[in-house]
DNA sequence: AAGCCGACCAACCGCCACACG
DNA sequence: CCGTGTGGCGGTTGGTCGGCT
């Protein structure tokens, strides 16, 4: 099976499988472009990478989904929407397109069948729709808006942004992503967002326990000090703050 | 035994974002 | 600023397999 320019396609046989295999731990991950020179395969380089990502990569875990792993999918879909990337990457040793299928496969299939149940029984709670908001990686500079407020009396601590740059900057489309990630956990605050009266975004400060469900809790949208300092090394990214709290 | 059908999942395709010259 | 190359993502397709008639 060859495709207009040569390329093979379809399902890999074992020789591809341990030719990618072998090119992928002599020169690591990465430069997909030189892997099919490189292993010697008659393959394009996006179907190296996903035959390495989904399949042969041994940091994947195969098999079926435990409960908790479908809880927690269920809950990032609703947070997150067709986001499979992310959505696996909080489920260790899935791959997104693991994640996908399953979601394709079993979980729409169940919702389907629970809202057949709920159409049966009188609606409680109209549900708006759900606008998801993408979050955005990004690296924070030393000169971006952000500031260090310390703790304030009651030992909350909190973390600001003047509205000017927040406006300025897409930092506002995570701010609301945040606020619509509290609404939706039915405990949205007012002081997430900006505030034209005090000229600030506020964060970290969230009544937050309904995320305890999620196995969150406040510290994870409150950082200290020191961790925001940290952040704001050149070396630190939006990521790496967001992957040690998480 | 043969044919049909649905479920599952590996793989492909098209698009987008970003880096770089 | 623009064009090109590359990596990555989500939607979709199609092959395979098992159950049912």
């Amino acid at each position: 099976m060859e495709g207009t320019l040569g390329v093979r396609k379809g399902a890999w046989s074992n020789l591809e499988d341990n030719l990618l295999k072998a090119c992928v731990q002599q020169y690591g991950e990465g430069k997909w472009h030189l892997v099919p020179k490189r292993a010697g395969l008659n393959r394009c380089r996006k179907s190296c990478r996903l035959r390495w990502l989904n399949y042969l990569n041994p940091n994947i875990k195969r098999g079926e989904f435990k409960n908790d792993e479908i809880d927690l999918i269920l809950r990032l879909h609703k947070l997150l929407g067709n986001r499979w990337s992310l959505i696996a990457g909080r489920l260790p040793e899935r791959t997104p397109n693991d994640v996908k299928n399953y979601w394709n496969s079993y979980i729409k299939k169940k919702l389907s069948s629970n809202k057949e149940d709920v159409n049966a029984r009188p609606k409680e709670r109209v549900i708006e729709p759900h606008i998801v908001i993408k979050p955005q990686p990004r690296t924070i500079s030393r000169t971006s808006p952000w500031k260090v407020i310390k703790e304030d009396e009651s030992g909350k601590k909190k973390c600001i942004v003047t509205s000017e740059t927040c406006a300025a900057s897409s930092l506002e489309c995570n701010i609301n992503w945040l606020g619509t990630f509290f609404e939706d956990n039915g405990s949205f605050d007012e002081n997430v967002g900006t505030s034209k009266e005090n000229d600030t975004c506020l964060l970290g400060e969230q009544d937050v326990t309904p995320l305890e469900d999620f196995n969150l809790d406040k510290e994870h949208f409150s950082l200290t000090t020191t961790e925001i300092e940290d952040f704001l090394r050149e070396d630190q990214s939006w990521s790496d703050v967001v992957d040690l709290k998480w």
